[in-house]
This record gives C-alpha cells, structure tokens and sequence, in this order.
RNA sequence: GUGCCCGUAGCUCAAUUGGAUAGAGCAUCUGACUACGAAUCAGAAGGUUGGGAGUUCGACUCUCUCCGGGCACGCCA
C-alpha cells in the first residue's frame, strides 16, 4: 500500500475510535486533514496537521491530541520515530526499509496507479477560437492548459471529453463573409476601396482564392469558408499534439425550438422583459439610439446592468447561445463543466453563472471557468508587439515551427494560471539548464545511459532479471532515501494538479525530481565508491539501477501527461 | 469610475490552498572534467512577501484600506 493511503487509513481509524468514545455523533471528515511531506527534512519524512484538525471536536488541546496519536502511531513497526512539534504537528519519521518497500511499490504500480477518486463525467470546452483566422499565441495557452488538465483528470480516473465550442454564427462570421468577397472582387478590379470592416491579414486573401478556385454558390460558401479555417486551426492544434472529441456549431445551438425553450423557462421565472439599455461606457459611438431588446435580469444577481439576449433586429445575442449551448450540456448529464477562456472574457463569467443557476437546481451540475491570463513574447528583452487589428499578431504556427510542441507545452503550462507569460525565445532555443524541458529530458537521458551501461559491464540484459526480487536494502545513503520520497511524491502531486486545475505543479516537479536526480549522478564524480554502477559489485549496481529506472519512468510518465517527448538519446 | 486578476531575492517563478526557519532557476562570485553523458555538479551571496491595519495558536495565503501594473466594462465574441 502508499504510505499516503496506509498513514490516512491508520490516522483516520483513530480518529474514529476517539469519535466514538466521546459519544460525537457527527461523521468526521477525512478529506480535512493533510499528509505531507514537508520542504524541510527536519520536519520529518512525512508531516500532518490532523491532531490541530480534530483538536476542537474531541475537546483536547491539540498538543495532548498530538500525543495521544503519536504513541498510537509508534506501535508500527514501519515507523522510526513520530515528535510531537510547535502547535500539534506530528513528524513522522519512517525506518529506510520502509521507503525500500514503497519504492519497490512505485517500481511495480507506476503505470496503474489507484488514485481513490470517485469518478466523474467531464466536459471539458477550450480553445473554441473563433473560425475567423489562424490561432495567435495567446489561444495557445488556453490550448495547452485545457488539454493538460485533460490529460491530468483523466489520469487520475475521471472520463473527459475535449469539446470545442465553435462561434460560426453572428456578427462575426458575417464580418468574415465580407471580408472574403471583399478580396474575391478585388481580384478582378484593383480599384475597389478597403473597408474598415474588414478582417485583415494575408491569410484570408489565401482562403478566398481556395473558395473562389471551387465556383461554390452562395449558401454553400458560408459553411465552406468556416470548414477551411477550422481545418487549419485543427491542423494547427494537432502540431502541439491537441485532438477534440467533440465539435460544437453554435448555428445548430440557436434552433428556435432550444431557444423557445430556454425563453419559456426564463419567462416563467419573470427573469425577461422587454426594455432599453443605457449607451454603454465604452462606447464613444455617437450614432447610438436606444432601441428596444429583450433583456435578462442579471441585475438582480449582481451584474451592473441587465444583458440582452435578443438583438433589435430579432437576431440571438452571443450571451443567448452561449446559455442554450450550455443547458444542453447540463442535459447531458455531465457532472462537471469546465471552460477555460482568455482572461479577457472575465466579465462575462457572472452573468452566464447566473442564469445557469437560474435554469437548473445546484445539486445538478458543477460549472467551473479557469481564466488564463496573456502572453508576451520576448525576442531577448523586447516584447514583440502585436496588433490584431493590423493583422501582424504571431500565429501559433510559428511559434511551433520556431521552438517546437515540446518547448510550447512546458512554457505555456509552467506558471500558474493567472500569472501572466513572458515567454522568451532566446531561453527556450538554448541546450542548457536555462532551459528546463532539455534539463529534464538530459536527466531521462542519463538514466536510459546508466542502464545501457550497467547491462555492459555486467554482459546482461535487464529483461533476463526479476526486478521485483532485487534487494534494495543497500540503498542506504540520505541522498538515496530523498531520492525515494522524491519519487513518492507524484502520487500527491498528480491527486492535487488534478484538484486544483493546477498543471504547473507537475511541471515543476518534473523539474525538481531531475534537479535531484543530476545531483544524485553527481555525487559519483566526488566519490567512486557512490557511482550508480560500481565494477566490482552487481548487488549494489542492481539496487541502484532499479532507483533509477524508478525515477526515469516517473519522468516519462510525467512527460506523457504534459505530452513532451523523452527520448533515450539527444 | 466600477468589477476581476497580479505584485515574493537584481531578473523569471515556486511555496503542498491557513502551517514550522518563504524555496528554485538565471545573473554574480568560488570550486570540480586521466568523463557511470560537464547539455552537468558542489559552495557562497542575495528577502520588512508593494505599504499599513485587522482576524488567530499561526498569514505570502483570509478581511479592510492605500499604492503600482494588467484585463474587462456592447445589441462583438
């Protein structure tokens, strides 16, 4: 068993049994305390705060609780020593056999990990970049970040479907349509003028010529327009190793028989009306009229003003699909939604929130939004300045010609979230430890290297050898033993990326555990008698290597997670 | 003006979601190649966590306030 699950199953039973000597009825909650391990090895192998936890409800001072476990505790025959610190920690220090077995645990259940959550159906909506050009860097955050957190949950067990909400309806595409006739009848006559409203930008011009090449009709042009650009997206997120399962149109969203339905609901909860809105705040726009719309009340689930679902032109506004879209998600029966959208749609959170509340009954559905903040891109120190609006933003596409998925994946997930990303080329070019995907991948490297070494010296070949039968209790030195706990750790790290949405964390990790590693190689050159692989001893080599092959498939099961390659030579 | 996010070492970021002496990398200085891959390692130095107040056993983390930066504030998406 982990020592994380053995611990909280042990700790958690005697919680229990001191529940039910002082009568409390109430069921306590294992989820509320932690088992760490801590920064800082003094505080013992593992560290919890449960005696602090539970100190109040079985009416001891944490302390005296602390000690009470702790003696508990010492019983076990795994266990070195358990202190008692400061407010009510309780240290627990582990005998090295004991992380001898759990590394063995590691070695034998890497790939099939149990993680212990219960699992969940999980629609995942990211990217859904507007069909209305290629992907710019910033749409590649949202993109990594979805897909990572993906892969994340469904490593730990839940089932996930990638979807892709796709905005091909509204003022936008109808901007897109202009723009490609735009450049169609340019074609033939030089002379036409250039319109503000139009989309600018080379590769829309490419995209009319494929249209105009085929001699298409006019309801076909539309459909056909969206399916080449959403061809180049996809094409553009399958380079970075991104596959949806699940495409959603917002035109099949807005039918009139889902949006009667949606309106029949609101209606009944007196939530719509007809009315006028104030000229906006931003707007400098002096031909504004007030004209008549229908309105949701968002007002009343503090929004500053009401938000219109159907345009004076009897046109659906965005806000309407988007709650249609949705609902029909919660219909299916999803047990968690999950977006994650450009930080600039931040104020748009609330008021889909709300309505959302308003259609359905909490316990159905959990919806959750991550906001993922800009990037910047450096060229050393300058920034690369941008503009959407003169068509000159950096695509996507070149930034993975320039530095490749690999060095996108890890930079667009190794912050967390709502950081912003001063993404420098000039690092990310470089082989060195400034760059910490080759700093990571060098130490998988390494570790490939020693088994091919120690299969020379010893004229063998590992597969000829039971590793579950090696004797690993000559990995004896400290920076073994940190090595071990090191590698004991992914458990945690993996359980909380997942909880908390957090890809970074294994981002992070995956660099610490190759820092250790690089420094655990190292102790070889200052003292032969600590090399992995010693000439004159198979036992201790054998230990060592299945330490290291420990540690190299933790690092490649990471790196299968955040999709980064891990070759065995560079 | 209002709402949301950010502010941690010279720079770029962590900090187990309220835990113990706030940790890494880069840059700087010092040391280690007759090589288990130096694409590396070891050591030193670097901090009033933007300022102030509060909440409690305990605050980078929560609350309030001020300062600085970003993003929004449409019948666009």
């Amino acid at each position: 068993m982990l020592y994380h699950d053995l611990l909280k199953k042990e700790l958690f039973d005697y919680i229990n049994s001191e529940y039910s000597k002082k009568n409390i009825k109430e069921v306590p909650k294992q989820s509320s305390f932690n088992i760490e391990i801590p920064s800082n090895k003094k505080f013992g192998d593992v560290s919890t705060n449960i005696a602090m936890v539970f100190a109040k409800k079985i009416g001891l001072p944490p302390r005296d609780l602390a000690l009470k476990i702790s003696k508990y505790m010492d019983k076990e025959n795994f266990i070195e020593k358990v202190e008692v610190v400061g407010p009510g920690f309780l240290n627990i220090f582990f005998k090295k056999s004991f992380w001898q077995d759990q590394l063995k645990f590691y070695f034998k259940s890497i790939n099939s990990l149990n993680y212990n959550i219960k699992k969940k159906n999980i629609c995942l909506e990211f990217v859904s970049a507007n069909p209305t050009g290629l992907m710019h860097i910033g749409h590649a955050r949202g993109a990594v970040f979805g897909d990572t957190i993906a892969s994340i949950l469904e490593e730990v067990g839940h089932k996930v479907t990638r979807e892709y909400y796709i905005n091909d309806a509204g003022e936008q595409i109808k901007k897109l349509k202009k723009t490609i006739n735009f450049h169609s009848k340019s074609r033939n006559n030089k002379n036409i003028k250039t319109d503000d409203e139009l989309y600018p930008g080379e590769y829309l011009k490419e995209i009319s010529e494929k249209i105009f090449s085929e001699k298409l009709s006019e309801p076909m042009f539309e459909n056909k327009i969206i399916k080449f650009i959403m061809n180049d997206i996809k094409e553009d997120l399958l380079k970075i190793k991104i596959v949806h399962d699940s495409f959603v149109s917002e035109k099949e969203c807005s039918s009139k028989k889902n949006v009667d339905e949606i309106l029949k609901k609101l209606d009944q909860k007196k939530l719509t009306y007809y009315g006028y809105q104030e000229k906006p705040k931003s707007s400098n726009n002096e031909t504004w009229e007030k004209k008549k719309l229908l309105l949701f009340k968002s007002q009343e689930f503090g929004d500053e003003t009401d938000r219109a679902l159907i345009k004076s032109n009897g046109e659906l506004t965005y806000f309407m699909t988007d709650i249609i879209y949705h609902q029909k998600k919660i219909d299916k029966r999803y047990d968690i939604l999950l977006n994650i959208w450009g930080s600039d749609h931040s104020g748009y959170v609330k008021r889909l929130q709300s309505a959302l509340e308003q259609l359905n009954k909490k316990t159905d559905y959990t919806f959750e939004i991550k906001l993922t903040s800009l990037v910047n891109l450096l060229n050393g120190k300058q920034v690369l300045k941008m503009s959407k609006r003169e068509g000159n933003y950096v695509t996507l596409r070149e930034v993975v010609e320039k530095v490749g998925s690999d060095v996108l994946r890890y930079m667009m997930i190794s912050r967390s979230v709502d950081k912003k990303i001063d993404f420098d080329f000039e690092i990310f070019k470089s082989k060195s430890k400034d760059n910490p995907v080759f700093y990571i991948q060098y130490a998988y490297a390494r570790c490939m290297s020693l088994i091919s070494i120690y299969e020379k010296t010893f004229n063998t070949s590992l597969k000829n050898i039971d590793l579950m039968q090696v004797n690993l209790s000559n990995l004896n030195l400290n920076e073994e033993i940190i090595m071990i706990i090191k590698v004991c750790n992914f458990f945690n790290v993996i359980i909380k990326a997942a909880k908390f949405y957090e890809p970074h964390r294994i981002a992070n990790y995956l660099f610490d555990i190759a820092k250790d590693f690089h420094a655990y190689w190292g102790l070889g050159k200052v003292d032969s008698s600590k090399k992995v692989i010693i000439d004159k001893d198979c036992n201790i080599s054998l230990s060592r290597i299945v330490l290291i092959l420990s540690i190299s498939m933790i690092i490649r099961k990471g790196m299968n997670i955040l999709k980064i390659e891990c070759p065995e030579n560079m």
